[in-house]
DNA sequence: GTCTCCGAAATGGTCTGATGACTTACGCTT
DNA sequence: AAGCGTAAGTCATCAGACCATTTCGGAGAC
């Protein structure tokens, strides 16, 4: 087995063994690469690769950890890789974040919780206020992030998180001719939501959830026209 | 900003920025490092730290390339992290499972594939006929894949698996005194979620698979009891 | 006695140079 | 024209040195 791979094997039979827990301190360097037998470069490329992955962290000066392990830390990783993927993957993800999404809100919507609501109008007034694209972009966030909170599952949290960030990059409120009619229809999405929730309607929440997103996909799609089947 | 994260932050800015597409070479090590202003050490700890994540791979001899960025293959990634997730947070991800396995189900059940039925009557009649655990875990494995994949979205199937995967290793079907019992109620759930899709049923399709998907998620509570809170 | 500050030890971060291993492609032989 | 061997290109690994940051204990001031 290669030296980087060895390492890298034995680093998580470390964690998965149980003998470091979450927030447990590895041995230094010099310590593991004598223990893992590799060298000192392949020992810190694997430790890199798990670094990368929010499985461990390195704190100059002060060592090795196991990082907390938190599903959601985790996810949120993801981010640097997601954000590489073309449009073609993009849509693929949002169908997981429809579904998703659509469970969390309606999940919100099942809870007795008027704060939420409070708090997911004061967001939509500034939102419908602005017509600046980066701050619509990131009002809206904030009202999919709070529902997601409130749906109690951080883990979903974390997922659309990552992937809102990834279509977000397209920029679709950009000032161009369709701007108003876009506009428009999003803050009506996002009222059709808050209304279910604030109703208590578990099951519109999830509809109007559901709805919502996959018009973003639509608007997604129409960026970069896929090719249509010839018809006989 | 520290040496790999300037190196990092390169290799990124060159993906994202369209320089390098999917399956493009990189220059050589040496090269690389003139550009981006850091040792050939930094340099490959950035590398692995992509190569992680499934956004760039190095081939021995041949060169570095950017990977063919498919979400699917990029969620597999995760698998490395995943599996060294704690029970609790393992808890959160199959809520994520059940939720995306319903939707993939129903997908599945709304297409018109005889064939589809057929091989998973093939894979239950097997399931149905062993105890060993391997075995179980195994075909149950193909069983919900072939659901998925026939769902028709990579990504969803993808996360599933990585998820099941984690799932798996806790290993329900040892031997004991409960075997029969949750033999026989798996099985059971295994022949709703067919029956609806022989049936092309979406919607009993969806709660079947997201009954059989919860009831996995309560042996696997039962596994570790969450202290249970003082009433007053 | 307590607090502050400083410095030494511990530890990860970076660089350099050399060598090994694998892949690829070219040119030679048959 | 096909097969083969060699050489160039490239990543993989190792070793050693030095830098940067954190941590903690001890010396000194109050």
């Amino acid at each position: 087995m290669a030296a980087t791979d060895k390492a890298l094997a034995g680093l998580r039979q470390m964690i998965a063994s149980g003998e470091l827990g979450p927030g447990a301190k590895f041995p230094p360097e010099p310590e593991l690469c004598d223990h893992l037998g590799v060298s000192r470069s392949s020992l810190r490329e694997a430790v890199r690769s798990l670094g990368a992955l929010g499985v461990i962290e390195s704190r100059h000066g002060s060592g090795t950890y196991v990082s907390a392990l938190d599903p959601a830390a985790i996810i949120s990783r993801f981010s640097l890789s997601v954000e590489l993927i073309p449009l073609e993957g993009v849509l693929e993800l949002l169908e997981v974040r429809r579904v998703l999404e659509a469970h969390a809100t309606a999940a919100a919507a099942a809870r007795q919780d008027p704060e939420l609501a409070e708090r997911l109008a004061t967001i939509l007034d500034r939102l419908e206020s602005t017509t600046d694209a980066t701050q619509i972009q990131h009002l809206d966030a904030e009202f999919h992030n709070a529902i997601c909170t409130a749906g109690g599952n951080s883990t979903v949290t974390a997922l659309t998180d990552v992937i809102r960030g990834r279509g977000g990059h397209y920029r679709i409120f950009e000032p161009g001719a369709d701007f108003d009619a876009i506009k428009r229809t999003s803050d009506r999405g996002h009222r059709e939501i808050l209304a279910a929730i604030t109703t208590r309607d578990p099951a519109a929440a999830a509809t109007a959830a559901s709805a919502h997103i996959a018009q973003t996909e639509l608007w997604l799609r129409a960026l970069r026209p896929v090719p249509q089947p010839e018809l006989p």
